[in-house]
DNA sequence: GTCTAAATCAAACGTTTGTTTTAAGCGACT
DNA sequence: AGTCGCTTAAAACAAACGTTTGATTTAGAC
């Protein structure tokens, strides 16, 4: 008999279509075909197509905002024992790095990552909802951690500029493969630490730019 | 005889439905019930589901460009009549201001705009493909034109930098009604203006950025 | 060897999908 | 009136969808 990793097979593939051609539009068939697994093992083992869904955000969510949260303790217990605000770009490094390297330690990451990108994109819909029930912890502390850091700035604005900064992020995860637009002399191949540190600038400025 | 804006009515109908709930969750049968027409219209006007995604996009996509490519003109007409290199801020206002000011200009700009951004959520597909047949030279313009406004920075980094950007407004378009995560003592609420200014202070200054 | 529970399988379920077909309605022209 | 072109209407189409079924196979315990 084939070793019993059908849930793991099934995890792999529904990753990496859900990722490719979105939730909507793959069937249950070509994650079974590309699975090499039966058709009923989906309703079988998950129950659902959404609960399908649901189990590989968590695979994958799950353990990387395990590390987003010790990061960011971290970052909390430095400031706590100097006595000062905690460190903006340490606050952001502790919430990107992991995101972005887990290209280099993970098997399959661009697909999971790629997956939260469209998991923001759509208002309503089920990628979404399954996403921010884990997300929104998250987000909620990095955002009070960041108005620490940034004491003179006004929440709202902050508020906003967070988002701006959780854009481009998303962004750079979708579409992280290949861009759809080259300009000519321009290559998207990059080494992760180079582009960690390249958005980590990027955000910084924007986030403390003057009013 | 109801008049006979058919087309109109399935354009409308057809952009509020893919944006709320995604292309390929958006039923012909569902469309054409908003828009109570028979559903037969959607074949018959537009010649399939992907055409009518097309039309949809083409309606406001076209207009839009074409505003945005005439202050682009504006901005390299000024920068050529005195001699000097673009004015950075005149050039991603003349991007940013005509797309976030469509809400308050045009009805259902909210839904297109919803639409953009899912369609650059997903790496391949067809409102992605759609939506970049129509953006790729404006992209490339606006990425030549900030070289020139910023002639010290690397191209490869500026790529980058403009990715983020990028990142940012879309993400913007598409969670404008509704913040998906709202933090205590927060409002969502804010007028286009200052809405626009605050993403060009920020994008002005990651794009400035020093290294 | 026998029994049991878990896992897999082929087949079919009833719906819904996008599209096509066929017929009817309507205004404008000769 | 009659006929033509354009549009709508209802019905039907094959294909694909997610899900369920009941039988079959597998692995381990006794």
């Amino acid at each position: 008999m084939r070793p019993p990793d059908t849930k793991q097979r099934l995890l792999d593939a529904a990753e990496q279509l859900f990722a490719l051609r979105g939730f909507h539009a793959t069937s249950l068939r070509a994650i079974t075909q590309a699975a090499e697994v039966n058709l009923a093992a989906v309703n079988y083992h998950f129950g659902s197509k959404e609960a399908l869904l649901d189990a590989v955000m968590a695979r994958s969510l799950g353990p990387l905002n395990q590390v987003r949260s010790g990061r960011l303790d971290e970052v909390e217990r430095d400031a706590a024992a100097e006595n000062r605000a905690p460190d903006l770009r340490a606050l952001w490094r502790a919430f990107v790095e992991p995101t972005l390297s887990m290209r280099r330690h993970e098997t399959g990451a661009e697909h999971f990552l790629s997956l939260v990108g469209q998991a923001l994109a759509q208002p309503h819909g089920a990628v979404m909802e399954v996403f921010m029930r884990q997300m929104t912890p998250m987000f909620l502390r990095l955002f009070e951690l960041t108005c620490l850091a940034l004491p003179e700035m006004p929440r709202q604005l902050l508020f906003w500029r967070m988002h701006f900064a959780v854009g481009s992020l998303s962004h750079l995860m979708r579409c992280n493969d290949q861009s759809p637009v080259l300009p000519a002399g321009i290559t998207a191949e990059i080494d992760v630490d180079t582009l960690t540190d390249m958005l980590l600038d990027y955000t910084l400025a924007g986030l403390e730019a003057p009013r």
